[in-house]
DNA sequence: ACAATCGTGTAATGGATATTACACCTTCGC
DNA sequence: GCGAAGGTGTAATATCCATTACACGATTGT
């Protein structure tokens, strides 16, 4: 009787595996992870992961790009509620940077700074496939804002840099600071974005 | 004959390998750079790279703490020029772009965060010795102005962390993408402090 | 000039781990 | 049930590099 979520037993295996390294890499980086743990937690064998992702780096490729789902989407949804640009900046800021801190990210992104050392490549390539679209996405949204007769002080780029800077700089001073700095209170966020709407003249 | 410059034999040595150290593992990183390349490029001997530093890790240490120097000083000086807030703010924000994004800078950055996976307490030690310092000392400062009547939208620690946001996100985008993104121009970065001005009620 | 101190160059040592090879055994279609 | 296709577990292989050991030669103070 086939299952219809093992049609494919390769998949299972496949699912197993990165499920396992990822934990695996979250937890002691790439480096330090070696493909025979990872055997351990997935169960398997070394030759079904060299069958399926060709090396140790091609594993890390599948991890790091599987959940690369660009937070896009995320800003077109709320950008298309049809709240006041403040209500929707407001509401994007807190989806942003729960994303942004959840802890498991940071770790990845570190391990992604890590191996971008080696392969800088790798680093392009996961740029481009998440923090890019994000701040495209949200440039667009102060386009249309402002092709929609809002007022804003600045240019739609240098803005969408701007917030998302706000956003992401504590993510990336954790990824630094491995934890030193307490995150920001629900208070502080508020602060900023209240501070961005004055810079950008929206409030 | 012994030359004032050359008084210590043992410090030349240690200048010379932390030198060669610095320079390799800028290019390369450190893991990729052994010990042997820097004997290669420094002369001397693996024994005496152990006798002064220990191990390997103890090398990177004295590297990257070395130049740590942090913006403290350098907040200190501009800050007690006299100058308005808002100019202070422009000038204070030159000086730290060009620090920020030098590319030695990044490149060492990135050295500590992926150290930091495998040693978490480097990384503390690195934060605490240089962007720690920097964001007390603007700290002070807005305290300071608000001491003599200055109004500001926003607290000293929060403004502090906005405008050191600001100017660092490049250089983690920088550390992150691997170059995808263009440096801001001198434009961009007027627009940027000008913006901040606007948020924290100075202009 | 002398001897002791200390850096130098070379050559082990030793451990870790990605990667491959190979001989079983399980699974699935018929 | 049967046989082929393909996972599985184990055990090499092969390399790389930090670290240590050691014997030689240079430098310095007297």
């Amino acid at each position: 009787m086939t299952d219809e979520f093992e049609c494919d037993r390769l998949d299972r295996r496949r699912r197993a595996i990165t499920d396992a390294a990822r934990a695996l890499f979250i937890e002691q980086g790439f480096e330090r992870t070696t493909l025979g743990q990872i055997v351990e937690r997935a169960g398997g064998s070394l030759a079904t992961i060299y069958k399926l992702f060709g090396n140790k780096e091609g594993l890390l490729d599948a991890v790091v790009f599987e959940k690369a789902a660009s937070g896009e989407n995320l800003i077109r949804e709320i950008a298309q509620c049809g709240a006041s640009p403040a209500d929707t900046l407001r509401r994007l800021a807190a989806v942003l940077y729960e994303r942004f801190l959840d802890p498991d990210d940071v770790a990845l992104v570190r391990i992604v700074i890590a191996r971008s050392i080696d392969d800088a490549d790798f680093a392009r390539r996961f740029f481009e496939s998440t923090a890019m679209h994000t701040r495209r996405a949200l440039e667009r949204t102060f386009a249309q804002w402002e092709a929609q007769g809002v007022r804003l002080r600045g240019s739609p780029d240098m803005l969408a840099e701007v917030f998302l800077g706000l956003m992401v700089s504590d993510m990336q001073t954790d990824a630094i600071s491995h934890g030193v700095v307490a995150r920001p209170s629900a208070e502080r966020i508020a602060a900023r974005i209240e501070f961005f709407l004055r810079g950008a003249g929206l409030a």
